[in-house]
DNA sequence: AGTGCTTGGAATAATGTATTCTCTTTCACA
DNA sequence: TGTGAAAGAGAATACATTATTCCAAGCACT
């Protein structure tokens, strides 16, 4: 899944030529499987040469690999869906609320799982156990879950503190040094605010690190150490609640690896 | 499939190299997604055209579509063993720190979904949604999620305010009246503190709510609208983590009720 | 206009695949 | 036992696909 995922998520930071090429496979996915580059080129209307470019660039190794990808993922979209009527059952036969919800929450917090590799969590969970303060600092759509998550670690005996802006914000960084953590938290933009406090905790030496919107956004570049949610489909005011959901996901699993790393 | 049963039938009408290729395709079908046609060769110990001629003799176009036929075959064997187990590939193929979490919430979240009535969580939102104010008390366990429920209710404009306990909690109460809502959230106990409240509130005709563990307990007897938790498993420090999961997600199923009501 | 940066394509190098051709082995038959 | 047809295997090679390099055009900033 990963692979279409990433194309969708960094959609926004392509030039056009790339979106273009974004845009057909996302939409001819199957198709891929019998076309050469040279092919995806000229259907496309771009060269060759950009086609093995844009697979580098997503991360691949060339153009084959991301053919494959691609393939799996729908090789492996019979495995999803076998996989989803599968687990509708599990939410609740009937159509509760619950079971409504717990689709829609399925799909988000499995985008978000597999676009957040180990390495990182266990580099953040690593940064947390380690950390002698931690400053946790959300934009305002976030404070609910930074909130949470701040309860979380302080129960587990971490010294975190959770930042509700304004005038302290800057004193509180100003106090951290370079064996402390600074989180951020943001929904989906890259607040500016944020920005500013994760460079000034920067200089002093403090880590960062962040969760956001997967893409490329100022306050994920400006961390050290950085987790992804993979945002809902647009779905009206339900896409805030499953933003949050994932974000909890996130949160919940460097709890439970920092549980676990305590045992 | 097909691809794999072809190759073992023909076993015996085949050449000698013939026969060791196909041996090793079917050995090792999986290590051939990352075979070029020349390292099939070396490996078994043929010539590159022998490789050829072989995924021709078998009635592909070339080696590229013996390889894909492959790869389908067990692409699709994943997609028969996913549904076989459940959901629990859905949660990631790796051991991440989060599919592994994702195991254990989906089993709790599930069994939670199974524990509420769609009718009581109508009812539910429905108390709120045409409550003036609602109070939400917790026990001290359960604070986190409540405050997240707080902020969520505030958000879509419910005149929520989060009970810290302590002398505050009696005043609020009284100050309650039939058209108000009292939200009560406890994990395993049941806080006598709670029950006391609830009382009271229900004195005043207040309605009650109540988010408990599944089991009858004081706080849910003594409540009007009666939502459940099903506790995880004895699983050492995760228990409270997977709990408070649980406790979110009800409390997110309220919300996307609110929400979905609304419009 | 000048500089540095990014993007995209033409040309080309590198890699991978298919075909041809030749050599060897095998076996039938005189 | 010798001879030739047939089949199999690989080297060499033609062809196709993919990756890289290099350069031109567009653009922001000076």
């Amino acid at each position: 899944m990963t692979c279409l995922l990433k194309m969708r998520a960094m959609r926004d930071q392509m030039s056009v030529n790339e979106r273009k090429i974004a845009d057909f496979v996302l939409e001819n996915t199957k198709l891929l499987r019998d076309y050469s580059s040279q092919q995806l080129a000229d259907v496309v209307g771009v060269s060759q040469s950009s086609v093995v470019k844009f697979s580098q660039k997503l991360g691949y190794k060339g153009y084959p690999s991301l053919k494959l990808a691609v393939y799996e993922t729908y090789a492996g979209a019979a495995q999803v869906s076998a996989g989803e009527d599968d687990a509708r059952p599990r939410f609740g036969k009937s159509d509760t609320l619950l079971s409504q919800l717990g689709q829609k929450k399925l799909e988000v917090l499995e985008n978000t799982a597999h676009i957040n590799e180990a390495d990182h969590l266990s580099a953040a969970v690593a940064a947390i156990r380690n950390a002698r303060c931690i400053q946790i600092s959300a934009c305002s759509g976030s404070a609910a879950v930074a909130q949470y998550f701040t309860y979380q670690l302080l129960e587990l005996g971490c010294w975190a503190v959770f930042d509700q802006g304004g005038r302290l914000q800057q004193s509180m960084v100003n106090s951290l040094s370079d064996e402390d953590v600074l989180c951020i938290i943001c929904d989906l933009g890259g607040e500016e605010s944020l920005v500013e406090v994760a460079n000034r905790a920067r200089e002093r030496g403090v880590k960062v690190l962040s969760l956001t919107r997967y893409n490329y956004n100022a306050a994920s570049i400006h961390s050290d150490i950085r987790l992804y949610v993979v945002p809902p489909e647009e779905d009206q005011g339900m896409q805030r609640l499953l933003y949050r959901s994932a974000q909890l996901h996130v949160m919940e699993t460097l709890i439970s690896g920092l549980i676990s790393s305590d045992q």
